[in-house]
DNA sequence: TATGAATGAGTCTTCATTCAT
DNA sequence: GATGAATGAAGACTCATTCAT
């Protein structure tokens, strides 16, 4: 009944206002998961965070969810995008010194990503629109898994590896970055602390435990 | 409406009414998280399902989180207890279907545990008062890792297994076995599927994947 | 967060306090709905008319319809039992007095119903609940038209009246009142002017408008 | 977004643009006002119907009710001058047939009227302002009220109906006509078949129910 | 001690209206 | 004059918690 002026994106000459607090929203509701579980986020937080009136979310957004996907992907998007920075080709340095470089890359994007993922499972509406998403864009968990696997598969062909079942050896890589990443999120252990166990487990993982 | 025991209680003759009330709601409460996530689940609902009133809740709990916490235990030991059960000792039988055994078993473990565990992290008071809980108790981590570590060192020990870093081991164990179960429930894989997959992994870790 | 205790059944004793607060949502919907229109009232208000809190009606309705429904039916049955009583019976008294008196209490219905029957016009959600509930009780149009036919038939059988199609005599007499009580509700006339009316229009019922 | 000229008039060259762009919306309200009830029609409804933008509106009108009025007037001159259409004179061909012609106009009137009307009806304010406009304008009752009691009247002078009180007639005939509009919106009935009772009306009006 | 009706803050969402551009 | 993004009050509905009985 009493409109009031636009507060927000006053003075921020430059950009196309529009887009500005769309990007303002996402960025708002990306930083709050930064905070807590997506559960635990109301509309109205998202709207006094970013400092803006209650009912902008629905001039960007078709509901909450529609918001919080958003925030979602492009967190999930920026999480992907450091994890494949600097990812070792086959054939280049040493084999060990890479696994250890794939295996902490990998803990540290699931440790990154972990509350966000657990948090969507407790929101099945929102998992099953998170889901459609990013299956629909390129970004699915074949960019996790499959650069490993295209890495596994090219030192073996070079001879740098032994014979191994691809499935196996992946699950077992990622698997065990995950075990970090849940130490690290649930118990709340130190990263660092956990990264020092990173060796031990490629030096089992080449070597085998099997007697001798 | 004059105060009155309890429906539900009524009859069990010989049991202490009042604990039989606080079991029955603890009962139901584990019940109803065996079927939904944590945050889905009413006071209520919970009253319903036992048969009790609404308010009895509060004379034995101090709030929903009080009744919560205790279902999840109970739940969490049960599955701990069933897990026990049934894990090889060192030196009987053959290492590797022991592993395949010990593997299979935390498969199990995790994927009914998982989504409880999901739940709770979207409840960020919920997760702080079950890690006190599951800490003050005697049943935290270790008897998961425990009886595996056992059992590696013991196997160590005989020889029937090589030199190999514990930890690590164990890491990569529970956690290939936990990437199972994330399969299983995000990904909505069957567990039979999935299950096929734990003997390569168990060959792979005995084998190791270094050449030669 | 912070519930006080009730306050609206206190001190109404000799009353099951669960009915009569059921009660008292219907007698202040339905006292409501004479002020005005179904579509204009909200939950807020017919909890602040009863003394209650904004939730109880979840207690007792389904929804706000539910409730709504409710007190649109009481009102339409209290309506159609003051328009059955008196009516009278072929073959008593004079014909034109008692047409004048069928003509006179159906105007009085449908003048007191008409602005509750045409708001739900504008409510379709609300009017198709309302169409379903009132065909499933004994209580739909037949209540208004049924007697009317009754009563004219049996005078015509009684030789009391001439040979005339049924429908459309029934049609004209309902019609005649309706629009007087239309003129009532839109036009805002009294209903005392309206009804010095009734009279002319039995008398030219009765004689036809034919020349000679 | 500097100051522009509203898309929607451009090009309509020869109009004056200020009121070419109140038309539209007026138009584009009065269609929106066929499809669906008053009080679901959102300015931003129209506005984007329109292919204008949301606060045009505003320079035109008062606000929403004013826009809505001035749509409601119009829509009804429509109808009334379609209804005037037609109508035969006194004198000219079959009273009888005439009498049918009026009277299935008017259902044709109302009809098409009624479920407006009804809308008007749940929101006060706009009835209100609705009805003020209506008597201020010669554009009220009379223009529905107003040939029929022209026609019958030329009629009795010419001898062509008998002596009748003119009020009851006109009230007979048009509530007649009213109740045949409602069985068709409330009780989904078809036109046709409800038209078919016309006749029968008319022929009992013109000859009277009573015996002998 | 058990009951369960009542409480009311809080949730998401809609929409008439304003006003800087 | 036109634009349309921003506003924020209001709507229906939920549910943990209290307390008179």
């Amino acid at each position: 009944m009493s409109p009031r002026r636009a507060r927000a994106t006053r003075g921020r000459a430059g950009d196309d206002p529009a887009v500005a607090l769309r990007q303002q929203l996402v960025d708002t509701a990306e930083r709050l998961l930064a905070e807590r579980q997506v559960g635990a986020i109301t509309t109205r937080e998202i709207a006094r965070a970013a400092g803006v009136s209650d009912g902008v979310l629905y001039n960007y957004f078709a509901d909450k969810y529609d918001l919080l996907v958003a925030a979602l992907l492009r967190r999930y998007a920026g999480e992907l995008a450091t994890f494949e920075r600097d990812l070792p080709a086959p054939g280049t340095g040493e084999v060990r010194a890479n696994l250890v470089s794939y295996a902490e890359a990998v803990h540290k994007l699931i440790a990154d990503t972990l509350p966000v993922v657990t948090g969507l499972m407790s929101e099945p509406t929102l998992l099953h629109r998170f889901m459609v998403e990013i299956h629909r864009e390129p970004m699915g968990h074949h960019r996790l898994i499959g650069p490993l696997a295209d890495y596994l598969t090219g030192e073996r062909r070079l001879g740098r590896l032994g014979d191994f079942p691809l499935d196996a050896t992946v699950t077992m890589i990622i698997g065990s970055a995950m075990m970090l990443g849940f130490a690290e999120v649930v118990g709340g252990v130190a990263r660092g602390e956990l990264a020092r166990g990173v060796p031990d487990i490629i030096d089992t993982l080449l070597a085998g435990i099997a007697p001798g």
